[in-house]
RNA sequence: GCGGGUGUAGCUCAGUUGGUUAGAGCGCCAGUUUGUGGCACUGGAGGUCGCCGGUUCAAAACCGGUCACUCGCCCCA
C-alpha cells in the first residue's frame, strides 16, 4: 500500500461515496427548504472563543476534540466541531436578531479530533437546521417533523427511533443536577471508573453509562422529569402533544441528555441499531441561552443536526449519474466532426460524454459498463454523408439517422425529463 | 486516551508443521474479430507479502516495535 494516504480520519469522496453525500444532502435540503428553512454557510474556522465559551468547559467536544490553530496574525482559531455556535454567531454579527425568527439550513463539514471508528471521522459532514426566535413548543416540534421527514424521504425513518426527553429549564436542571449529585455521590464507590469522573465534571452523562454496574445504579437513580417545573413541564408537554397531533411517533427517555452544555428543554435522537455503536443518526434540542452566552441579546433557539457519513450508511449505495449518451468518432479523422456533434446535443440539454481513442469496440464496453444508454457512431462514412449510427446498448440495435435529425431522435429515444 | 481484530496483485481472498520461482477469481491489456459492447476461448502485464528490526541454514508465516485500517470503550452526528 502506498504511503500516500489521507491523514487519519479524513477520507477522499469518490464519486459512489459523492453519490450516497449527495442524496442525502440534496434530499436534506429540499425538504428543509418545505418548511421554511434557508439555506446559509458559515466559516469553517472561528475565533476559539465562539466554540468554547458555549460547549462548555465539561464537554469532551471542546476539551480535548477541537482542532485548534494559532494563524500568522496570532489569532487562535479552532476548526467548527459542529455548527449550532456559528450559525448563532452568524446571526449576531449580522444584526439579524432583530430579524426574528429566523429558519436556517446548512450542510458541511465538520471537524473533531477522535478514533476513528466506523460512523466516526476527524472530517465528517452534517446537515442540521436552525430556528431561532420562537420560545414556544410548537418550533421544536416543527423541527422534530423535518427531521422525521427527512429521515422518511430518504427512506431510512422506520430503522430509526424517536427518543425524546426534557432538560427543563436552568431552574429545573440545577435542582436536578444537585439531586443526582447527592445520589451518585453516595453510590461513588461502586460506579465505573468513567463515571467517577463524570461525577465531577457532568454528571448527567453518567445516565447513559453503558457500563453495566452503572446501568444497576442508574434504574435507582432520581429521575430528571420529577425535577421539572411548572414551565418546564407545560412546554414539554406542549411539544408531545404536538408530535402526538401530527401522528409523529415518539418514545420517551429520561435517559437521555446532551454532551453539549447550551442545551435546555427538549432534547431528542433519532437512533438506529444498524450502524453498530455509533446509532444516532439525527440529533439536537433547544438551546435558548448560547446567544447571550456568545454575547448576543437573549434569543432562543432549537435545532438539530445530522452526521451525512451515517445518514448515506443507512442509504446504502447509490450509483453515480453517467451521461445516457456517448458520441464516438470511429477513428482520428472523425474526432474533429464528434466534438462538434456532441457540442451541438448539450447545447439542447443532453448529457452527452466524448469518448477518444483506442479501439471502438473497447470504447463501447466502457460506456456500456457506465451506465451510457446510447452511443452515436460517427465514421468517415457518416461525417461524408452528414449522418451518425444511433446504437441503443440496452438492446443491441443500431440506424442510421441524418445529423440534423438527431438531437429530436435522442430526445424522443431518452423520453422527457432524462436527458441529464 | 484505553482494549480486541486485521494488513499478500487495482478489488475480494487462498497460501499446509517456517522450505527453493507467492497463487486464484474478478478487473486490466492484447488477440481470435482491420467499422461495433455483452458470451466464449487464447495469451499477457501487474506483488518492496504495510514498514523496521530480530530468531533461523531458510520468514508472507515465528517474535518485538511501528504505521494504517477495523470493532468496541470514551464521546458524539
Amino acid at each position: 500500500m502506498s504511503r500516500l494516504q489521507p491523514a487519519r480520519g479524513t477520507t477522499d469522496l469518490m464519486p459512489a461515496a459523492m453519490a450516497g453525500h449527495q442524496r442525502v444532502i440534496g434530499t436534506a435540503r429540499a425538504t428543509a427548504g418545505l418548511y421554511g428553512f434557508q439555506e446559509m454557510a458559515t466559516p469553517i474556522f472561528e475565533f476559539a472563543e465562539v466554540f468554547s465559551r458555549p460547549l462548555g468547559d465539561s464537554s469532551d467536544v471542546v476539551t480535548k476534540e477541537t482542532y485548534n490553530f494559532t494563524d500568522r496574525g496570532g489569532e487562535t482559531l479552532t476548526l467548527r466541531p459542529e455548527n449550532t455556535a456559528g450559525v448563532v454567531r452568524a446571526m449576531i454579527s449580522n444584526g439579524l436578531t432583530q430579524s426574528l425568527p429566523l429558519k436556517f439550513f446548512y450542510a458541511g463539514p465538520m471537524f473533531r479530533y477522535e478514533r476513528p471508528q466506523k460512523g466516526r471521522m476527524r472530517q465528517f459532514h452534517q446537515i442540521g437546521i436552525e430556528y431561532l426566535g420562537p420560545r414556544d413548543g410548537l418550533a421544536d416540534a416543527e423541527i422534530i417533523g423535518c427531521g422525521a421527514r427527512i429521515l422518511d424521504d430518504l427512506g431510512v425513518l422506520d430503522r430509526c427511533t424517536l427518543h425524546l426527553n426534557s432538560l427543563g429549564d436552568s431552574e429545573s436542571r440545577e435542582a436536578y443536577r444537585a439531586a443526582l449529585v447527592d445520589f451518585f455521590t453516595a453510590h461513588e464507590a461502586n460506579l465505573s471508573q468513567d463515571s467517577q469522573a463524570r461525577l465531577k465534571a457532568n454528571p448527567l452523562r453518567i445516565l447513559d453509562s453503558k457500563d453495566a454496574g452503572d446501568r444497576a445504579i442508574i434504574a435507582e437513580a432520581p429521575r430528571l422529569d420529577a425535577f421539572l417545573n411548572d414551565g418546564s413541564r407545560r412546554h414539554f408537554d406542549s411539544v408531545t402533544g404536538a408530535l402526538d397531533g401530527a401522528g409523529i411517533a415518539w418514545s420517551f427517555d429520561p435517559l437521555l441528555v446532551r454532551g453539549l452544555d447550551y442545551y435546555c428543554h427538549t432534547a431528542f435522537e433519532f437512533i438506529t441499531d444498524a450502524l453498530g455503536a455509533q446509532g444516532t443518526v439525527l440529533g439536537g434540542g433547544r438551546y435558548d441561552g448560547l446567544s447571550e452566552m456568545l454575547g448576543g441579546p437573549p434569543v432562543p433557539g432549537v435545532g438539530w443536526a445530522a452526521g451525512v457519513e451515517r445518514l448515506a450508511m443507512l442509504v446504502g449505495d447509490v450509483v453515480p449519474a453517467a451521461p445516457p449518451v456517448a458520441v464516438m468518432p470511429m477513428d482520428g479523422d472523425a474526432e474533429g466532426a464528434a466534438f462538434a456533434l456532441a457540442e451541438t446535443l448539450r447545447a439542447v440539454g443532453i448529457a452527452v460524454d466524448l469518448p477518444t481513442g483506442g479501439a471502438i469496440g473497447k470504447r463501447l464496453k466502457r460506456a456500456d459498463r457506465a451506465g451510457v444508454r446510447i452511443a452515436v457512431i460517427l465514421g468517415s462514412d457518416e461525417v461524408a454523408g452528414g449522418s451518425a449510427q444511433i446504437r441503443d446498448l440496452g438492446a443491441g440495435t443500431q440506424q442510421e439517422v441524418a445529423q440534423a435529425e438527431l438531437a429530436t431522435v435522442l430526445h424522443a429515444m431518452l423520453g422527457e425529463g432524462q436527458t441529464s
